[in-house]
DNA sequence: ACATATTTTTTCGAGTCTTGAAATAAATAA
DNA sequence: TTATTTATTTCAAGACTCGAAAAAATATGT
């Protein structure tokens, strides 16, 4: 943060700005690299062969420009140079995927960990499903593959400096540094390894996806979401901002209602006791179902219910959208969000959350009628998570190029001109 | 933002290290500040260089380097190099500091302006007190002396790209580009204008006067202040977070009750219907007084009873703290800030607002123990305002030396060695 | 077929940085 | 006076970007 200046920053910098523009516009010549970076044609040369030496770029034909003049040579992403590991932390189980730069699936890997809470065996199943996920890729992949970093979502507040520590609460890993016991458990593997957390994650995931489908970037987005529990994600320019202690979004716990019904966390009114999954069901009349054949059983039958028009299910969530609605406005009134994406089963029954979300809204909009923000539905579903992580590890990349090593010289007269 | 980094990047950022160990750790050497910031010698050499032709700094005389050696040359900043021009502007007046780079005051100027609603002459009148205070400047200050940056403080939301626009709602001035305005009146006035949200400066110097205090920076501090309305700010890293629309921090309309009283934004249960003055007289039983005597006496009888401790006024501010409770606990659930600083009577009257405050905040410590943020009152007034905008500009020059022209050179021969 | 125009890409010299090592400056201790 | 120690400056080297000029590769015109 306070260090010094050097060439070697301006380079790196550099560097991201030819691979971000060859990311975000395709294959492109140098030429359209120059124009769209700012770089003097000299500098573009310099920086690409820089890429190149690197594996990330490669030469991929040429295409005539139009009229005469020198045909113009294409560079490309060489996606299957780096390869990224993804993992998911849940209560039941754990997910790995790994895939290449450009997000192509290379290996996908589970395991369930019913172990008890605070039992170390969940985590012993967390290290063997990376483990095997790690070798099925060294096993698997293009022998050029740089594997750039392992990300583990997981629920819970992440602090410390760089991410290093997740305390995993609802795991009763309380204090546990996941990111040393992941170094240590697997030292074959020698790429950077993060512990971030998994509402921040799918945050990031859905932003990216919106993103790619043509909406603008605002400078500040909200992320909300409801499933087994409430959650949600910041970010700030495209970044996740994780706070103080890690656990900004984390806004289940909003207080929206000074004196509603008590929260497990204390105190009163909290988001979740209006949108969670227990109040749902219990609003829905559903609490027989929850009780015999348990909490996604109920939600299956609950959205039965909706789809086919049953008024105590539509009311259910009519009442939940009023809750959410005073929530995005809170959100709004401290952070000034442009835009807010709903996840899980908020996404899932928008449809029926809506009115109420905007009757709650609509009043405010007398006060700054164009400072409500947005409102978009999440995409992903239960992907987002493993997304993000790999979505994160992208960033990393892109923002400094020079942490991929230069390819091996390849043997001389390899590919003669 | 997405330029081309250069050589002139990296002298920047190493000229703003050097100044700014030069600011926060006083007179030095050369050798300290090498060792304070990383940069080798020969460079510490080169950037000091720079920044004494500037006349940011100048050589202040040898103290002997302990035992023997070379003695070291003391650097000293030059506090009357700059002046910082820092206005506010409130719904009744206009006031003008000019300070020079230490904070030392060299000019205030004042101006009433009672303006209807919507009228103009409000802003001849905030035009008539800046350029008076700049004249003075001119007139007074030492002929080195580099006008830096006007910044302007007022009420309601910024946006625009660097802070351009100002939308002053409460004056009547919507959508006026207020830069533009000042701009084109103080054609003789050719520094920087910038025009900013009064709540976030006042922020902003409350965490520096906190700081400077010796307390430890958190990653977000939140800012809730009430005195005429209720408003804030929000820091990240030290910096004002203003969001999408320029209205980060304005949470008096949070929502902190489902069904409390309507709101005249038009929602209910705003967090300004608990904590705002109105409520807090009428709470205390003193509508008959601000009836007749107006809001400002009114405010003065309440702290006159609760000092006196008459158990309505208690009573009030106690529901008070309650209410603030649930806002603290909305805003920390939003972006887990690490620290809260309460400003204008809430600073005043933090005796009575604490109990309230605490109970309902006691809860939470259930769920995350270490996560609660420090709740500290502000110190700085009603001048916080003003010195957060001089705080900013302060920033904005540390951050960017070269925004500073050289000096012209001396007469040859002024100083021979 | 050959010269010319046009567009892309590379080469080359200049200018700015930081850096590390060596030289210089200015004191005290012996 | 001489040696030692500490602070500061000088100098050459290395890394970047930049602007201009050269080279490369194609289409067009005669």
């Amino acid at each position: 943060m306070n260090a010094p200046a050097d060439s070697a920053d301006v380079r790196r910098r550099n560097l991201a700005l030819v691979l971000r523009h060859l990311d975000a516009h395709g294959p492109c010549a140098r030429t359209e690299v120059a124009a769209g970076t700012g770089l003097v044609h000299a500098s573009v040369t310099a920086l690409v062969a820089e890429l190149i030496d690197r594996g990330l770029v490669r030469e991929a034909g040429s295409v005539p420009s139009g009229g005469r003049g020198r045909p113009r040579r294409l560079l490309r992403l060489v996606p299957e140079r780096v390869v990224i590991l993804a993992a998911q932390v849940t209560l039941e189980s754990v997910h790995v995927m790994a895939a290449d730069f450009r997000g192509h699936v290379l290996h996908r890997e589970s395991a369930p960990h019913h172990a008890p809470y605070g039992d170390p065996r969940a985590l012993a199943a967390v290290i063997g499903c990376v483990t095997r996920a790690a070798e099925a890729v060294v096993r698997d992949a293009s022998p050029d593959a740089h594997v750039a970093q392992l990300t583990v979502a997981m629920a819970g507040p992440v602090v410390g400096p760089g991410q290093l520590v997740a305390a995993a609460i609802d795991f009763g890993w309380h204090s546990t540094d996941l990111r040393a016991l992941v170094v240590d458990q697997l030292p074959g593997l020698d790429c950077p390894v993060d512990v971030v957390n998994d509402a921040n994650m799918a945050a990031l995931a859905e932003y990216h996806a919106l993103a790619a489908a043509g909406v603008r970037h605002p400078e500040t987005v909200a992320y909300i979401k409801a499933d087994t529990g409430v959650g949600g994600g910041l970010l700030v320019n495209g970044r996740v901002h994780s706070g103080s202690h890690g656990m900004a979004g984390e806004i289940g716990h909003l207080p929206i209602a000074l004196d509603g019904p008590e929260c497990r966390c204390g105190t009163r009114g909290c988001l979740a006791m209006y949108i969670g999954p227990e109040p749902l069901i219990h609003a829905a009349g559903l609490d027989a179902v929850a009780e015999s054949e348990g909490g996604e059983a109920a939600l299956a039958e609950l959205d039965r219910r909706l789809r086919a028009g049953d008024p105590d299910a539509t009311a259910a969530l009519g009442a939940a959208g009023h809750a959410l609605g005073a929530a995005v406005l809170g959100v709004c009134g401290v952070t000034d969000v442009g835009e807010i994406i709903l996840g899980g089963y908020l996404a899932t029954w928008g449809k029926w959350l809506r009115p109420g979300l905007d009757a709650r809204m609509a009043g405010r909009r007398a006060l700054a009628p164009d400072t409500q923000p947005d409102i978009t539905f999440g995409v992903l579903g239960t992907s987002a998570t493993l997304r993000g992580a790999f979505q994160t590890c992208r960033d990393a990349l892109l923002d400094d190029p020079t942490s991929v090593p230069a390819l091996p010289a390849p043997p001389v007269g390899a590919t003669p001109p």
